[in-house]
DNA sequence: CCGTTATGTTACAAACTGTTACGAAGTGAT
DNA sequence: ATCACTTCGTAACAGTTTGTAACATAACGG
């Protein structure tokens, strides 16, 4: 088996020493990094197989990383958390991980989890990317994530502010579940736009530039995308 | 909280193991099995409140034994595939699955469909029953579970209330049989079964909305669905 | 019959959501 | 820098939903 290069992003110097060891000593090669910065110099330093990212990094926050080199670059991501809240978090995101941890963790549990995301790395190279040719269609309608085009039952195109294009990108991600607006605003900003009712808002004009039922509301709890998702591996 | 049974059906040995470890975790209790023959007999053995199903299992089909199930119970289904492939089978829910998922996920991800999915089955026990279009006639009245939609003996269409909907489905997955308010109180998920009146409120709007004799009061007891349903299986 | 109790119905209030209006902030061209 | 334009949030208003309270009515037991 070939050296299987790691990246460990992590600020807990403590927990950082101990994870590099334990995985070098399993035969991997790690590099560390403990920051935004860091990690993404890192990754164009060098080749990297798989990235061990840990959310909570102080400042910077591990989701916004893990987007961001997912947008860049196709090294699969494995996401370690130590928090429940992160958790929720997590579950309304499309974070694009291939798989997630939380701490505290088995070792072995997370060498297991790493092994199988390298060998399907291996087996099928893009399918981590994959999960983003979501396409979605409803009543005419059309929705391609990968070239952010929205299609109108004529053949018109609709064009969506880059909000809106976010808000159906958390839909799409979490198709048929009912989403609070906590949910949806944690997925879209980082901030806590705590009071107002911009997700209603932000509801309403997306339904208005496409369809008013293309999105239920759960009336006490949220809204819901009311589409199928078929994702189109082209 | 009551301890929900889960049936993990995955012939993944390693994967079965690290799911079953964390649903465990996540205080479900869990079953497994390997194969359709091994799923079948874990039905027939006991209580299964959802099941987790791989599509591939080597010799036996996912998707094949989906059907059969659901032939045969009402048990929710959420089935796990790791093929783009079976994406396209089992596109739109053909199968009767209540909700699918593709590896690799996020397990947070896969955890909140599966309390999406026994949410959905609690609050409205028919609603797994989707792909048998549960059609309810009454004296002219029509009753879509599908579509959703109530049509008056002239073809008028009736708009319930998400409430009233819910109500009715109660009702459509109990014929004939006289249910308390506290049942059904319990069906619809509310939280205070309290002091109050409501459900005879909501029958009260359900009657006048359609037809009052549709639903007939029980003295004493609570309320009876008072018509057939027929199950239209397209 | 009459009182008691359960149920139907009306009225009302609180909560929730859709929609409009408006203003702040950002963008790009001149 | 200024202007036109878009985006996106808050505020405010209206319509709907849904529970509680109160009263009227029907059923039941003697």
């Amino acid at each position: 088996m070939s050296l299987h290069r790691l990246l460990l992003v992590e600020d807990d110097a403590e927990m950082a020493a101990m994870l590099a060891a334990y995985l070098q000593r399993q035969g991997f090669h790690v590099s560390r990094a403990d920051s935004r910065a860091g990690a993404l110099e890192a990754l164009r330093a060098g080749r990297v197989d798989l990235i061990l990212l840990d959310v909570s990094l102080g400042e910077d926050d591990g989701v916004q990383i893990c987007a961001e080199i997912r947008a860049a670059q196709d090294v699969p991501i494995v996401m370690v958390s130590a928090l429940s809240a992160d958790h929720q978090r997590m579950a309304g995101y499309e974070v694009g991980a291939d798989d997630y941890i939380a701490k505290p963790f088995n070792p072995d549990l997370l060498l297991a989890r790493i092994r199988a995301v390298l060998r399907r790395a291996r087996r099928a190279p893009s399918l981590t990317h994959r999960r983003r040719d979501a396409i979605l269609r409803f009543q005419g309608w059309r929705y391609d994530a990968r070239r952010d085009e929205v299609t109108a039952p004529g053949g018109w195109q609709v064009s969506l502010s880059s909000r809106e294009t976010a808000l159906l990108r958390v839909f799409l991600a979490n198709p048929l579940i009912p989403l609070t607006r906590e949910e949806i605003a944690a997925a879209l900003d980082h901030d806590e736009a705590a009071g107002g009712r911009a997700i209603d808002m932000l509801v309403g004009r997306l339904r208005q530039k496409t369809d008013p039922a293309l999105i239920r509301t759960e009336r006490g709890t949220g809204y819901v995308l009311a589409a199928e998702v078929s994702r189109d591996d082209a």
